[in-house]
DNA sequence: TCCAATAGTTCAAGAGTATCGAACTATTGA
DNA sequence: TCAATAGTTCGATACTCTTGAACTATTGGA
């Protein structure tokens, strides 16, 4: 069995953990299409095409660890779930403000 | 004479650029200071007590650059007004957003 | 059942960035 | 003119990001 995902209580999350996690456009531009696409993305189908790997990894364990997204091992992929709900009642406001943000900035 | 200071005009200013700036602990701190205090501050008023001054500057220059503050030389020191109001208009709801959520963590 | 393919993770090295003491610059007031 | 004040710049150390290479876990097919 593999390492278990660690996902903070939302009581954890820091505003300045997720503006960092929000900070970096390639993991922006992955927030947004997980939450465009209602379905689960697995970590490749969200990430920029060209990326590597161990790349992408690392960007998402961070935007875990920032608890921006949940993720679950389904079989061999794991699947991404954008945490906005928790988020927006914890920091009224703030998703709207980024996703609308970015959408004008690159629509 | 010093070398004069640069800031972006608010059509140069990226969403990223502003979330990595606000994502520092010090710099989200001296803001909600700037924004507070009505009268423009110093660098030094602005920042924590014991933070050295070169440290200081670093984070007056990263916000600078960054569209967050504007700096004017009065005299012998430098006072640093938000850019609030521009930044409203260019990314609406985000200012309000981060700092409610910075009041809130920290009152 | 065994094996190859797939999806991610972990490790390690080089590149880039942050921190902070020390030296420097510019302005003011005595 | 000189000392004090407010910041900036420089340089060394420490930390973090990026990415290729090796590794793990799951699945589907021979």
């Amino acid at each position: 069995m593999q390492r278990p995902f660690v996902h903070p209580a939302i009581s954890d999350v820091t505003l300045e953990g997720v503006l960092y996690a929000l900070s970096d456009p390639v993991r922006l531009q992955i927030l947004r299409r997980l939450v465009t696409q209602k379905c689960p993305m697995n970590c490749q189908a969200a990430a920029p095409a060209e990326m590597p790997k161990s790349s992408v990894s690392h960007h998402f364990q961070i935007m875990r660890e920032a608890g921006l997204i949940r993720s679950e091992r389904r079989g061999v992929e794991v699947v991404n779930i954008p945490r906005c709900d928790e988020l927006s009642k914890r920091f009224p406001g703030l998703m709207k403000a980024v996703l609308d943000a970015a959408g004008k900035q690159k629509p």
